[in-house]
DNA sequence: TAGGCTTGTGTAATCGATTACTCAGGCTCG
DNA sequence: CGAGCCTGAGTAATCGATTACACAAGCCTA
């Protein structure tokens, strides 16, 4: 049983068979309610018997409309990211919109690419995370021509945004480490200069000033990953006036400083106290299991898929939202003074 | 400065400023040589002037191409699909399509429906992983009107498929194990009847017979989750004939078995050396770190990518493909008996 | 110098759906 | 009984690109 190859059946095969018009096969197929019985219920046949389905450039071009999402993420591999990707895709599904997925590499130039190529017009509407928003891409959000929702740190660009108070949720964990006992802090944070950064170094500064305790160090990684870490709690953890407390900027710098912990012995919570930022997998997976501040991605993910679907509609008309969700304290082992 | 409900800037848009065809517009922008130097310029000129970006609809419509591929997962929460994501997109990117990320939830109802929605030519390809494949299913794939790659099990349809031998590299997984001396195995899978579970257990009791090692158990998890793994793990391990050598049939599974010696206080790699499947992160992140079988999952994505885009350009018009890829044992601290 | 070739450009058909407009027939109402 | 209205259905314009075909101009050759 060779498949042929399969002759284009189009609306036309449809009306041709059912004896009608193209119109009245169209009008049937979108719930068009002045159709005759008739006709309709012999549309539907032919369309099953022939095994039609509309042809969705030929729907797009007409309607304007493609029925498809786009998510930019700035690094795909990252599983931080993993959670909206699920997210949205199910309020896509919902939605009956596909969900396109495109990887910035983190770099701006491919952003802006991206954002230029919308003008192509093979989505509805964009939801896009980014670190880092230089002029250009400010620009080119701006006048994108179509919505544009953004998860992740607020910008004073007119542009629908859902985030977290990331400061106030570091400060949270800070008084937590120090409720827990810590009388000597320090953070490693991600590298200077990014939004995320510099609002995590906010939260740090805050908290540590409220209850007056002492910073030893604040670090900034080479960049966001365990090495950087591990590196940076190295060069720490060596000094004299080693902290007790540790505030990592995200949790794979936290993996990276509980590798380094191991290699010099220095028990954790026992010597130090480590908190996280991200609440990832990894977080429940390592040893000792990681405390770390839940920024929420899953469900900003889902706000962001269902604002973005209100815009398109035409739902929501107001200007520019700045949607602000709540953040969590996971606290787990590795902050646990007490019961070290 | 409110941005203006943008004008549509068409071809015919263009062509008029220029003072030209829209069929010399075209063939300027798809690269046609036998355009003369001046009209060229003054197309490029004005398409920058004008910021005209080219129609996907449209495009697609008429060229019966679409510029996109699709992914289907079962479970995009899994981690170990990430990377099938991630080389997929890298593989899209190149090639400058764009890549639709879908999700089946495992349902096969689902599969089906997508396998469905494909005769509405929204994509060029479509690139699937599965566990389970029902007559339905394998029918829809054989009638695909787009050409269809599979991740996974190999089947008897006619259809591309990337594979491992996933027996083979558990065999020798339990080669590892005895090698590093253990006596007496056991193996704690995942649901049995899914194809995987079938393979890995058909590896696991080849490698044992291989070597004529007593196998003291092999417990069927709930599902793939670590829950599951060590709700297994602790009705085995709190036997007699205690096994010191364990497969898991993932990660996840191998998670929840740590957990359960970590609460029953056995001694990994000391009293009990365990391995898992997949290489996922989380290996290197849990401790002590695990022993596992890499199963290429981003190899195989990006050779499914490329495969599929040589279908697609008629690169490649032979019979279905069978690729086999290695797998990789990566050996870390939880199988290291001799260091224990 | 006429006929054929090459080159460059324009005209218009085409892809497959949606929908504004048109029209025929049946109904109501003055 | 005819004007006006409603219903149901068909005709054809439309969305925005690509490309087959037509054609004009310039060049070469016999």
């Amino acid at each position: 049983m060779v498949s042929i190859p399969h002759e284009r059946v189009t609306i036309l095969a449809v009306a041709d068979r059912a004896g009608v018009s193209t119109a009245s096969v169209s009008r049937v197929l979108n719930g068009d309610e002045r159709v005759g019985l008739e006709i309709r219920q012999k549309v539907h046949s032919v369309v099953r018997e022939l095994n039609y389905r509309p042809n969705a450039a030929a729907r797009s071009l007409r309607s304007q409309a493609t029925g498809q999402l786009a998510l930019v993420v700035d690094d795909i591999a990252n599983p931080a990211y993993l959670e909206i990707v699920a997210a949205l895709q199910g309020v896509a599904q919902e939605g009956s919109y596909r969900l396109l997925l495109q990887s910035s590499g983190g770099s701006e130039a491919e952003e802006l690419a991206i954002l230029e190529s919308l003008g192509q017009r093979y989505t509805d509407g964009l939801i896009m995370t980014s670190t880092r928003f230089g002029p250009d891409v400010q620009d080119a959000l701006s006048t994108a021509p179509v919505p544009v929702v953004v998860i992740g740190s607020c910008l004073d660009i007119p542009v629908d945004c859902i985030t977290v108070d990331a400061p106030e949720g570091v400060r949270g964990v800070v008084h937590h480490l120090v409720d827990g006992g810590c009388g000597r802090l320090a953070m490693v944070n991600g590298p200077g200069g990014t939004l995320p950064a510099r609002s995590r170094l906010d939260g740090f500064l805050a908290g540590a000033a409220d209850v007056f305790t002492p910073i030893s160090a604040v670090l900034d990684g080479r960049d966001w990953t365990r090495e950087a870490g591990r590196e940076a709690a190295m060069a720490m953890l060596e000094r004299q006036d080693r902290p007790d407390g540790l505030v990592c900027a995200n949790d794979q710098l936290a993996l990276g400083v509980l590798d380094a912990c191991h290699e010099l012995d220095i028990g954790v919570p026992g010597d130090l106290a480590v908190a996280g930022v991200d609440n990832t997998r990894d977080a429940s997976v390592c040893r000792p299991r990681l405390t770390s501040l839940d920024l929420s991605f899953a469900e900003r993910g889902r706000i962001a898929g269902r604002l973005l679907l209100d815009r398109i509609s035409g739902a929501v008309a107001d200007g520019p939202q700045r949607i602000r969700v709540d953040t969590s304290l996971h606290v787990r082992e590795s902050s646990h003074l007490g019961g070290a």
